[in-house]
DNA sequence: CCTTCCACCTGAGAGC
DNA sequence: TGCTCTCAGGTGGAAG
């Protein structure tokens, strides 16, 4: 379920928590769900301080002291804890970073559709993941062009991560509402007048979702 | 290349 | 109460 307002929130949320820590220990449940294997993913971060943050669409990067980029994908379920005593380990922890202050982070995803694991960059994860723009920085003309071409119906463009990033099921229906623009609609026969509408609303819908998430996560 | 379809995974909620 | 069934839904890869 988290799409990028969501995982905008976590951001934030690492920011204030985990962010600057230095990583002594990482605890997998399910190895499936790293896509870098374990032993190399603990040998990189064993020792490493984490140093920033940056979010492409739903992926969240973590940039560490050795220069490498250890990423987050949350699938529908992930969600981040941070917390100091081991008997506060939420009920779906399935990774568990542990830092010298004796505090822990879980990457915390009860269905496992969430990944972890290492890049090299973040151009180069962008790249590799053919990431398209982040929805909230895309150009009106980035999105013009990306559609006027396709076929297929306006919202499954709108949930490929290729062509924008970070636009999942319920924001899509949402957008698409707001821009009073049927679904099913193919890509190329919408008019620029409804582009625009769309562009609109998905800053719109992005905005006033990262404010909600921002004073419902605060509290 | 483009589009469509399905597997992946397991908890939540519904029905009985 | 407790079992079974269905649904959720982002991603990646296969198939057409």
């Amino acid at each position: 379920m988290p799409e990028l307002p969501e995982v905008e929130t976590y951001r934030r949320y690492f920011n204030e928590t985990a962010l600057g820590q230095t990583i002594t220990d990482v605890q997998v449940e399910d190895q499936r769900q790293l896509t870098t294997d374990y032993d190399t993913l603990l040998k990189e971060l064993k020792g490493t301080q984490l140093i920033k943050t940056d979010r492409i669409g739903k992926h969240f990067l973590i940039t560490l002291s050795t220069g490498k980029i250890l990423v987050l994908h949350f699938g529908m379920t992930g969600d981040l804890a941070y917390y100091r005593n081991e008997e506060d380990t939420p009920r779906f922890a399935r990774i568990v970073f542990l830092f010298t202050n004796g505090f822990r982070l879980a990457f915390i995803d009860s269905r496992k559709f969430g990944r972890v694991g290492l890049a090299e960059s973040v151009e180069a994860y962008q790249q590799e993941k053919s990431l398209g723009p982040d929805a909230l920085d895309i150009s009106l003309t980035q999105l013009q062009t990306s559609l006027q071409k396709r076929k297929a119906p306006i919202k499954a463009l709108l949930l490929d991560q290729k062509i924008i990033a970070g636009i999942g099921n319920w924001i899509a229906d949402e957008v698409l509402y707001q821009a009073r623009i049927f679904p099913a609609k193919p890509a190329h026969l919408l008019a620029p007048s409804e582009i625009a509408h769309l562009h609109q609303a998905i800053l719109h819908v992005m905005d006033t979702a990262i404010a909600h998430e921002a004073n419902y996560g605060a509290f």
